[in-house]
DNA sequence: CAACGCCCTG
DNA sequence: CAGGGCGTTG
């Protein structure tokens, strides 16, 4: 797998250099590797940052409750001791439901599509928080190590260290993380071989189960299907997926390209296309560019999916942790609820000695509990009582204390006081799983809703297929709320994912999830390889700098759609969305989408040639996208492959850009004045609010190259003046504030004059005039080359530029000191 | 060969 | 300031 990658990347690379923006060098593929690398690690990095994420929660708590909180996720068996002992089992009992029921669906959406990604990221989770247990604590590390920026970098080799970060993160991620067998050297190839079959059995049934279940949610009406309906569905898309991949090969061959393992990455399909568009027979592949679109989309759904999913267990286990330290020694009379919810504990510790296969095996007795009707019904039930005990509970709800105190033992007041937070505890976790419910539900029900109009007639793939109903209430909430969730930063392609049908295919994406698991984990990775963060920042850039001056505090790092998630739960102590889901007003984000992929186009094209059209978002009312692409092959053509910075960081919108603005200009200006021969690391550490990329590198270079060619020629300048004023003692020779040649540089790089132009400038400023001034007095200057003899003394002549200049606000601080 | 930097031109 | 050519370096 990284062998394709690297390949794939070589060969990009190699096709892109024609296309270099003309400056020879090619600092750019520094930059290009580390995005690579970026890309290639972009689901270590994702991992990285919930592990970094459930770090920072667990380091909140002590030991057995960190512990505790780490099982919650996987198992409860965790809890299972402290529980018991202290006879609260079954209320403890209802919350586990509740929360493995949250988990539990990662597992019954494994036949849908962009379920299947989700349980495997879960599955991996729960790996990593077994092995985490086990007390290595070395790999969370390493794992930070690879997927974050490192406080010691070292501006000279900033980057190998980064790719072998970055390759052992991609390496270690597909088996140790992606497969959900993760007892690599037990397993022989007949174990995996059998282990696959029953898994594929055991998703059978579960969507069997699902089906089932669905028809008991209200709103949905699900018209029973068959296992061989199923089947055949199954075997289609298998076959819609071979016949896309053969269209890969043959793509492929149409580009003389080193034929590649067929590939369902829509990042490869995507660069492909792009490579392609430059092509004169476009037009013929239009289709194909669709159906690679489309399956980007859906990689990107997926990753949303992922993250959305991620968070909610992690809300979850923030709860029931809070519920485990209040009831750990008090009592509740909440039976009447907790009796229904079963035997959990059992059966959950059960899965979580078996590990992660077992989890494929559960009995269709299990999956009909876990059916989202049922699943929906209790939380009502949930609220109902909690509506009960709000009347009384309500007015004293300021007086929460979390812990217990000293003087407090098991009192009535302590108990009043469990009771409390019981009931606001009910009420997070109800609103969690609404929200699970509701992104559960979305997936189901992957709409053809009426998206912006088609040019191809829709095929009503997903309803017939999945048998889901989508018109209910509660999908178009749910799904209105999905995107609110990714709104404003994470383009939402669930829209126009479901409904940009591609004629021939039969839409083969709803396949995916039920290829082979190799296949997924492939396609997983390869899929968050154009994943969101990877725009963050470049890893080597400072994150401390960044954390301070650009909010880029870690948990907002780790929380792509923090306030939605965060809000819901609290928004409405009594008034849980059992009817109306919030979120229902909120405004379409499809425009949002449209605005942030221009932007994100815009900002790249900061210099010449702006082609007025977002990329990759692909335009309906533009089936052949043949104009469009044509214009995007020459903004490609400008600045190389725009896949490197496909990524939007949720925080591009305000801090990094895509391109360079006159600010940046600027702020070059001003650190001219302490190095002028900056190093393209360097550049990368100093202007780290801005994604490096080939084009940025070296326009970045040329800008100081500039610089110094007006700096000597100003140099050469006033030392023929001076020369030709009669000057003859070098001494006589100095940079001052008030000479011509100071206001003439100042003029250049410090036009508005709002920067007090460090003395060490001024410094190496009359070295180079003297420089200049004996050479040319010593009559050097008939060498053509005689100026590289004084490059050379100037080039040695760098300072230190302050750490303001590697705010992405220094111009603002500097300004104003 | 890549990376870099200078030079020239527009 | 950007584009492109060219030479140098490791």
């Amino acid at each position: 797998m990284p062998d394709h990658d690297s390949d794939s990347f070589l060969s990009r690379q190699t096709k892109r250099r024609r296309v270099d923006i003309g400056v020879k060098r090619t600092v750019g593929s520094n930059a290009a590797n580390a995005a690579a690398a970026t890309t290639s690690a972009d689901i270590a990095h994702a991992k990285a940052a919930i592990f970094g994420a459930m770090n920072s929660l667990n380091s909140h708590h002590h030991g057995a409750d960190a512990d505790s909180m780490d099982c919650s996720m996987v198992e409860p068996h965790g809890h299972a001791g402290v529980v018991t002992a202290t006879n609260s089992e079954s209320k403890s009992n209802m919350l586990r439901k509740l929360l493995k029921r949250a988990n539990s669906y990662e597992d019954a959406m494994i036949p849908f599509p962009g379920a299947n990604i989700i349980s495997q990221l879960l599955k991996s989770n729960m790996a990593k928080n077994e092995r985490g247990e086990r007390g290595d604590r070395g790999e969370r590390g390493d794992r930070e190590d690879g997927g974050f920026p490192r406080s010691g970098l070292s501006s000279g080799g900033s980057e190998a260290p980064q790719e072998d970060a970055c390759s052992n993160s991609s390496q270690d991620s597909p088996q140790e993380c992606l497969s959900p067998f993760c007892h690599p050297p037990a397993l022989g190839t007949f174990d995996l071989e059998r282990l696959n079959d029953e898994h594929l059995r055991a998703k059978r049934a579960r969507v069997e189960n699902i089906i089932r279940g669905m028809s008991h949610s209200p709103g949905v009406v699900v018209p029973t299907r068959h296992l061989g309906e199923r089947d055949h569905e199954l075997e289609q898309c298998g076959r819609e997926r071979e016949r896309e991949m053969d269209g890969d090969r043959d793509r492929e061959m149409e580009m003389d390209c080193p034929p590649q393992p067929p590939s369902p990455r829509g990042e490869v399909c995507s660069r492909e296309n792009k490579r392609k568009q430059r092509l004169p027979q476009q037009q013929q592949q239009s289709f194909t560019q669709l159906v690679c679109q489309r399956k980007e989309q859906k990689h990107e759904e997926r990753r949303q999916l992922k993250l959305q999913l991620e968070d909610m267990q992690k809300q979850l286990r923030q709860l029931q942790e809070k519920f485990f330290q209040i009831y750990d020694s008090t009592d509740d009379s909440e039976h009447d609820l907790a009796h229904d919810l079963g035997n959990m504990s059992e059966d959950s510790a059960g899965r979580s000695d078996a590990g992660g296969d077992d989890r494929t095996d559960r009995s269709d007795n299990e999956m009909s509990d876990l059916d989202p009707g049922h699943f929906l019904d209790r939380a009502r039930a949930l609220l109902q009582e909690q509506a009960l005990l709000s009347e009384g509970d309500k007015l004293r709800r300021e007086g929460l204390v979390w812990g217990k105190g000293p003087g407090q033992g098991p009192s009535s007041m302590h108990h009043a006081e469990g009771k409390l937070l019981a009931e606001t505890l009910k009420q997070e976790l109800n609103s969690a799983m609404n929200q699970v419910v509701d992104t559960v539900v979305k997936v189901f029900a992957k709409p053809p809703h009426p998206a912006p109009p088609q040019v191809f007639p829709p095929l009503p793939m997903p309803t017939e297929r999945f048998g889901v109903n989508v018109k209910g209430p509660n999908f178009h909430t749910a799904n209105q709320r999905l995107q609110c969730f990714g709104d404003i930063v994470i383009p939402n392609p669930l829209d126009s994912f479901g409904s940009i049908p591609v004629p021939g295919t039969n839409d083969q994406t709803e396949a995916l999830p039920l290829v082979v698991r190799k296949t997924q984990t492939e396609h997983h990775h390869q899929s968050s390889a154009v994943g969101a963060h990877g725009g963050h920042h470049h890893p080597s850039l400072h994150p401390s700098s960044l954390s301070t001056s650009m909010g880029f505090s870690p948990p907002s790092f780790r929380h792509p759609f923090p306030l939605p998630l965060m809000g819901y739960p609290f928004q409405s102590p009594l008034g849980p969305p059992s009817g109306g889901y919030p979120g229902k007003d909120r405004s379409s984000p499809d425009s949002m989408d449209l605005s942030r992929e221009t932007t994100s186009l815009r900002t790249k094209m900061s210099s010449g040639h702006h082609v007025g059209h977002h990329h990759r978002s692909f335009s309906p009312t533009n089936p052949g996208s043949t104009a469009e692409g044509l214009s995007l092959s020459l903004i490609k053509s400008e600045c190389g492959d725009m896949s490197d910075m496909n990524d939007i960081s949720p925080y591009s919108g305000s801090t990094i850009q895509e391109g360079l603005s006159p600010n940046h200009l600027k702020k070059a200006k001003l650190m001219f004045f302490y190095a002028r021969y900056p190093s393209s690391n360097m550049l990368k550490i100093f202007f780290s609010d801005v994604k490096f990329n080939r084009c940025i590198t070296s326009q970045l270079i040329k800008w100081f190259s500039n610089f110094r060619e007006f700096y000597y020629i100003q140099m050469e300048k006033f030392a023929r003046q001076a020369i030709n004023d009669g000057v003859t003692g070098v001494e006589e020779m100095s940079v001052s504030r008030d000479c011509e040649l100071y206001r003439a540089l100042n003029m250049h790089y410090n036009k508005a004059n709002d920067f007090e132009v460090p003395e060490l400038f001024l410094e190496v400023a009359t070295i180079t005039l003297r420089e200049f001034f004996n050479a040319i007095v010593a009559g050097k200057d008939v060498d053509p080359s005689w100026k590289k003899a004084i490059y050379k003394v100037i080039c040695k002549l760098d300072s230190e530029v302050p750490e303001v200049f590697k705010s992405p606000n220094c111009l603002q601080e500097l300004l104003h000191e």
